[in-house]
DNA sequence: CTGTTAGCGCCTTCAT
DNA sequence: ATGAAGGCGCTAACAG
């Protein structure tokens, strides 16, 4: 076909390959190939004359192709189930150091909370065929995952409620958490407690509450727990949560409220306040998480920290070792211990 | 070789081609690419049979290969500065909806505020062939993202405070959102004002002051505003703003806030509830960003809101066009309009 | 409608 | 230390 006008500059240059770099410096493709990938096994003068044609010409290398040909990708996917939680964040950031560390590529999606995005985005990064996948679920089936999984390519759980499957998992002692946060305000002379989260169909919760319920037990001399459901872990229902208690007479009012969530703690803390009552002195308040704004709140909120940052680290360590010797590994679940950090909003009376 | 014990179980059975999917049904490759990617090219009856084999064996495409030859792939990157901040994430989900219903996958990578993790992702995208990347820069230097719109793949900036770049970019107009905070509380009756963010060399506490002014002039009226910097957009820098707000006497206190940002206003609102003084009876106080804790504060704050998902929305289809049609595209920025959202805060007196 | 074939860009022995 | 050649898994004509 005779070129037309324009025709020319419709192909858009497309990116330099490796054989342009040889043409371009005059040695093969081979040669191209080693002073990429062992620079060591090239002569100093070709390699540094390889080197300055890579960036006369801009080039690039194509990961595809190299992760095609090479069998193996440098890169790890992280599905999060929700992007907002400051927990995540942590876990992610652990996560991108290690991977950075160890000359790996770290990709995020998010899940937002809903089961078919989760495995959608399980198969696209099965599909992409990284060398392997972290997932931090939501409560629901994890067959996605054992898809992934029967593909070869391994996945390791990060706060995953459902022990069932047969993959390494990172998690933290929840039940840990509540007995540690309710042996806090005991030991802070409270004795007339409350428990408050929702719903109680999250492990998380259940499990903070049995822990709580394990300190009281262990505490005796008359101290109680109540249970106050709520629908959500927010600060709205935290605001809500606040109000009624304010409402009620001093002799049934608890003395003190363990939250299984810092966002349900603050809501609670600022609703207290605006009624006048007072933190710590009226009512001692605990949340759960360390998200920043317990910290950052008028009367400093009292909390268990989760250790994001390890997890994320860890998971990714089994991950990779997972990945570089898949015959001898065998799964293991990590236990880490969440970890009382004690503010204002617990202070002994 | 023979085989030897256990020898045969160390292969980790690669995963199946779309030649053992082919050989399985007893058709040829090609026929199973096109069950796969033009379906109605096929019999019914073939294509039910490739199918049943698919699954049978558990097959998945490589995209790896499959984008490699096409030459184009189906993926798309977003470079993310902070993952921890709502608008963000608001972004994230508006591209993620609109890649979805173009066929298009999205892949996130977090910049986490670091100029050299976002310079790394760039060339990660860039060298995975991803179809474009969506970037939401730091202030700093932007050569990465040129480089990589060198190499042919389309860039589209969001919410990026520098125009000088020759890329499409979908922002926000932050002047205009200042004005807006700040003639709402003139509206509502307050005439000592103060405006309070900083620091002022970030590009968009600077323009929210700018429209701020311009609000107090066009009131003129004896209307005064005062500049309050702070060091960080943070809720316990408005912890310590409110505490000193409430130690000036009521003569020189200003009878309205505009915040920079709603960390900064819910802290703030804190600090003075609790020493006392009354929102917004004593003190309007409105915010900016519209993150959730705005909303769920014992006294509503007002804000301006974002519109971050139409932003990702935006920046995503722009990015498309580009991709789908590089000759005839022409780069353009699209500016959104801030939007006042009144809530308690501010209520009139 | 189905089969055949030639690459996509790179890695990786194996020679030289 | 460098070059040559085969193949990774798939798509996209083109034949039949």
């Amino acid at each position: 076909m005779t070129t037309l006008l324009g025709e020319g500059n419709r192909a858009k240059d497309p990116a330099p390959s490796m054989a342009d770099v040889a043409r371009h410096a005059g040695v093969s493709l081979g040669t191209v190939s080693n002073v990429l990938n062992s620079p060591t096994k090239v002569a100093p003068s070709t390699l540094s004359r390889v080197r300055a044609s890579i960036d006369a010409l801009g080039f690039v290398r194509n990961n595809l192709a190299r992760s095609l040909a090479a069998g193996r990708a440098d890169t790890l996917g992280f599905v999060i189930v929700d992007i907002g939680n400051s927990l995540f964040v942590d876990i992610a950031r652990g996560a991108q150091e290690v991977s950075g560390e160890q000359g790996m590529k770290l990709l995020l999606a998010n899940s937002d909370v809903d089961l078919a995005a989760q495995n959608s985005y399980l198969d696209l990064f099965d599909e992409a065929r990284v060398g392997g996948v972290l997932l931090a679920p939501l409560d629901g089936p994890l067959d996605a995952a054992a898809r992934v999984r029967s593909h070869g390519r391994p996945v390791v759980l990060v706060n995953a409620p459902d022990p069932q499957t047969d993959a390494c998992r990172v998690v933290v002692d929840e039940e840990l958490g509540g007995y540690l946060a309710t042996r806090h305000v005991l030991d802070s002379g409270r004795r007339r407690l409350a428990y408050t989260g929702g719903p109680l169909s999250l492990h998380a919760v259940a499990q903070r509450y049995a822990g709580a319920r394990r300190a009281v037990e262990e505490a005796g001399h008359g101290a109680t727990l109540e249970l106050i459901e709520t629908a959500k872990l927010t600060i709205s229902e935290g605001l809500a949560l606040g109000r009624s208690l304010a409402e009620r007479d001093e002799a049934t009012r608890p003395t003190a409220v363990i939250s299984a969530a810092d966002a349900l703690a603050s809501g609670c803390v600022q609703a207290l306040i605006y009624a006048g009552i007072r933190v710590p002195d009226d009512i001692a308040i605990i949340g759960y998480d360390n998200n920043h704004f317990a910290s950052d709140s008028v009367v400093p909120i009292s909390t268990i920290g989760q250790p994001g940052h390890e997890m994320g680290r860890i998971a990714t360590e089994l991950l990779l070792e997972e990945i570089r010797s898949p015959e001898d590994h065998v799964h293991r679940t990590i236990t880490l211990e969440p970890q009382l950090i004690a503010r204002a909003s617990t202070r002994a009376v």
